[in-house]
DNA sequence: CAGATATTTTAGTTATAACTAAATTGCTGC
DNA sequence: GCAGCAATTTAGTTATAACTAAAATATCTG
């Protein structure tokens, strides 16, 4: 098997690189891997998780009420290993840090308007 | 020197892994780059010259009216090996090319509305 | 200088990614 | 069943990337 375009789009987002980072030799809960990453709401984490599932770059497994995320390292071939000498090189994390703290201030407002639907009273 | 931050944004986009392809090896000219990739404007494509170079992934070189743009190998460290193993890799030329017909129909009409401005007439 | 050619820049548009807050779903234990 | 926690989903927002068409810039040629 080939390299997949979706490791490509994967390691292009700081956000997405520290999940891959968290769940990389071990599995964690959604919520573990919210609490690891502040600043950022467990809504946005789990759209990137199910993101991530969806190219086949995670697998997921559930227990009781929670749900087990892991990387699915042998579909991301050679981007895999690129990934493992990032996170060795200490001047990359420097870097990665600086970005992450720039995304922070990206999408940030999305203060609520009108009233919410109710979709089951319908 | 480690690992460019850049280069893992430029490789994500398929575009601009076609213009580090055309210019991986030897320098070519503006125009020559927009006739090899077919179905976009040459504004477009200088936008994404521009970009790459900001970004320290390839160098130009002005002769005449004519501008030769080149990859700059040693900025893009082991990601550089792996666009190269993708370009080798029957399997992934396949998937390059859907996706770049995808992207074709991204962002088209942008017609004009409104007059345009004369900027050296104020 | 006028015209042709090569490229860049600008202004405006569309599509999309990333996000928030709130609602919803699913499981557990009482 | 209902309260409570874990996680997901939804609807709407903001920021941004990629693009087009037109205008501007620069260089060469007669």
């Amino acid at each position: 098997m080939g390299l997949e375009t979706a490791a490509l789009a994967a390691i292009a987002s700081p956000r997405r690189r520290e999940i891959l980072r968290l769940v990389w030799r071990e599995e964690r809960a959604a919520g573990e891997i919210h609490r690891a990453m502040g600043d950022v709401t467990f809504g946005a984490v789990s759209q990137q998780l199910r993101a991530l599932c969806e190219s086949g770059l995670l697998e997921a497994r559930a227990d009781g009420r929670q749900r087990f995320y892991k990387a699915r390292r042998e579909a991301m071939g050679p981007v895999g290993e690129l990934l493992e000498r990032m996170w060795d090189d200490a001047l990359w994390q420097l870097k990665q840090r600086a970005e992450l703290a720039e995304r922070r201030r990206g999408p940030r407002a999305a203060r609520p308007r009108g009233s919410r639907r109710k979709k089951g009273t319908a």
